[in-house]
DNA sequence: TTATTATATTAGGAATTGCTAATATAATAA
DNA sequence: TTATTATATTAGCAATTCCTAATATAATAA
């Protein structure tokens, strides 16, 4: 029914359910960077890199153009930080929680 | 660096990268809900079902509390409704997209 | 042309996730 | 107590994801 839905709305958070796709999309939150620039940022190989980008692409996360020899990436959909933002206050609010009911 | 932060940041959203669980937030719009009344409204068995539960509930996604015999299930942090609907927004615009690119 | 730089793709294995079937636990009912 | 209902846990296998190493491609430089 709304299960095709279900399908589309997960692939797009499998998309950010990694570590390094999450640096990639926070780097590129100042404007859109070459592969040659996010690389040195991250603790991932380049040809492992170079996958994250896929997954993200293929979200529609990220988009890509190509400069002479150079592959320029940026966001595509800036909800994503919003997303993010949001992630960050359920998380602060739970390590809210924790301490006091450490402080019990 | 604030590489812990990302994993952090990647487990919410592993945790909502299932379509199961997807629906399971859905339907828990509407205020809690026992399992028992979860259950018939999911394509999964009920040993899989109590194990999505438990995804979502490592991740402060829902809450739960006992009731007699049944168990009660609710959201926790409203934020990932939220979520869903920038995703959807995400969706929507690919698909326009898609739509567009087709038609040239 | 040959070499170099930038990036992508592929194959294969390791690690993780997801599912089913079986079993366990806990509360209530008989 | 015994049975039943509601839910959780566990083990083991299937499916998926992740990573590395190797190779391919494309653009530019020499």
């Amino acid at each position: 029914m709304s299960n095709m839905g279900n399908q589309l709305i997960s692939n797009v958070f499998k998309a950010l359910a990694h570590p390094t796709r999450i640096q990639i999309v926070k780097l590129l939150r100042n404007g859109e960077l070459c592969v040659c620039d996010i690389l040195p940022n991250l603790d991932s190989e380049q040809s492992n890199t170079s996958q994250h980008l896929t997954v993200l692409k293929n979200q529609g996360i990220v988009e890509s153009r190509k400069d002479g020899s150079k592959v320029i990436y940026s966001i595509k959909n800036k909800e994503v930080y919003e997303m993010i933002d949001l992630v960050e206050a359920i998380i602060l609010r739970q390590i809210e929680e924790t301490k006091t009911s450490l402080s019990k």
